[in-house]
DNA sequence: CCTACGCATTGACAACCGTCAGTTCAATCG
DNA sequence: CGATTGAACTGACGGTTGTCAATGCGTAGG
């Protein structure tokens, strides 16, 4: 645990009644917390949660060509989502030819997901 | 479904191999992936989403002097992030006397985590 | 009252984000 | 080769974010 546990609450207490519970730390490493806000983060954005949903129900490999039309957004800010995305390891991409076609990379949510539960 | 369902893919496709499967759209409507964005930008950063693990594993109500001293950041800071994750939603807030105590909010993390599994 | 305390708010600032128009680049076709 | 096409990159822009110092505000104790 990387945040340091104070385990004396605070020196000045000028009631008799305690604030609270004396001590409350998070035991998420701070490593494990920042891997899974940097997903979260990711997936902040309407756009970037829709992307991913649609890569996720459709199993196989979903072209750039198919995912602009469904937003109403030109095509460069659909492929700079999609650079999010792949920064923060939730889809990889894979060139054929002329198309670009994307997929989720799987278990890449099972973290957040997990702590989530 | 409020994103345009564009049934017919594309006008040019100057080969005869099908870019990728006709069709693919969202299935989560925009006000349900733009809900469940909100909840996840919120988580988006480390330290709220330490905060929120704290108030999870600790049933009760927490006092903001139990978590500032968690981070090295200062109460001001502190009391920013608690904002936002009130105005997310994610918890509430209650004063007694000179503290005030935060708590999770039941099921507010739900929609987002049912979508994850 | 007056002081001290816990917490929230404000103002400021650098950094980052979402978006688009314009451009570039690789690959394909004629 | 030259032209076209799909996708990524660049530059620019307003808006947002994370942080702190300073201040404000309500409550409790003397």
């Amino acid at each position: 645990m990387s945040i340091d546990l104070e385990l004396t609450p605070k020196t000045k207490r000028p009631v008799g009644q305690p604030c609270c519970e004396p001590v409350v730390y998070p035991d998420v490493e701070r490593e494990h917390a920042t891997r899974m806000a940097a997903v979260a983060k990711a997936l902040g954005d309407p756009v970037r949660l829709q992307l991913i949903d649609v890569l996720r129900r459709h199993a196989g490999k979903v072209c750039v060509c198919e995912l602009v039309p469904l937003f109403d957004l030109s095509q460069p800010t659909v492929s700079h989502h999609l650079k999010v995305l792949r920064q923060a390891g939730l889809v990889g991409s894979e060139r054929q030819g002329l198309w670009a076609y994307y997929y989720v990379i799987p278990d890449a949510l099972d973290e957040l997901s997990a702590w989530l539960s």
